[in-house]
DNA sequence: TATATGCGCAACCTTTTGGTTTCACAAAAT
DNA sequence: ATTTTGTGAAACCAAAAGGTTGCGCATATA
């Protein structure tokens, strides 16, 4: 399945464990232990955050560290910024509009 | 149902409807010309957007003009930072630890 | 007034999502 | 060597998502 990083943060359970581990690489049940489902539903959880490169496994013996990749939250500033910029632009066209009566 | 902003962008056609409407207002008609679907079902993408107040109706005689609301983007913004600044204090700890072995 | 147009809404259908339970397996601990 | 612990994967399930078609209603247009 295509997975895109918006699709990632639409989910508030995944949007808290970004925030988790953000502060740190944590495992599975680590991160189950914050939350009110079993080990596996956050497990399904992490497994499409690793499909969309949010998230990076690092085992350690036994134990799998999920940590955050940072970079991937760009893409979101990328589209926000993109967005912001067409409507300032809009504007920008509506003060030539509005500059040109002007001089009228 | 109770939505968010991050559930609205996560499908990849109201992304667009936002970019479009980012440029100027537009009517379910002039927005569906722009995609491969039903004017119903691009109806009821605005319906989700105007849920989560993204989007604001402005009835023109028959028609609905649906523009964007821009303050509610900054919302994703905010997320976004928070999670910068949870991993960039992050580092800062780790700094700080490094500087307390360097002192000893 | 009759007709065409633009729209929202409801019913319906299929696929996806998010959860659970159960299992197998590897790595630690006993 | 046996048991405990941490994990991913598979099967299953209810609910939600995203699409369609068909409708009714208000507003333009003839």
């Amino acid at each position: 399945m295509r997975r895109d990083i918006f699709q990632a943060i639409a989910d508030p359970t995944r949007r808290a464990i970004i925030m988790l581990i953000a502060v740190q690489a944590m495992t599975p049940n680590g991160l189950a232990s914050h939350f009110d489902t079993s080990r596996q539903a956050i497990s399904k959880h992490l497994r499409v955050l690793q499909e969309c490169d949010v998230v990076k496994a690092e085992p350690k013996g036994r134990e799998i560290y999920y940590g955050l990749e940072i970079e991937k939250v760009n893409e979101i500033d990328e589209w926000v910024a993109q967005v912001r910029q067409v409507w300032e632009t809009r504007f920008d066209q509506l003060d030539n509009v509005l500059d040109n009566l002007k001089n009228k």
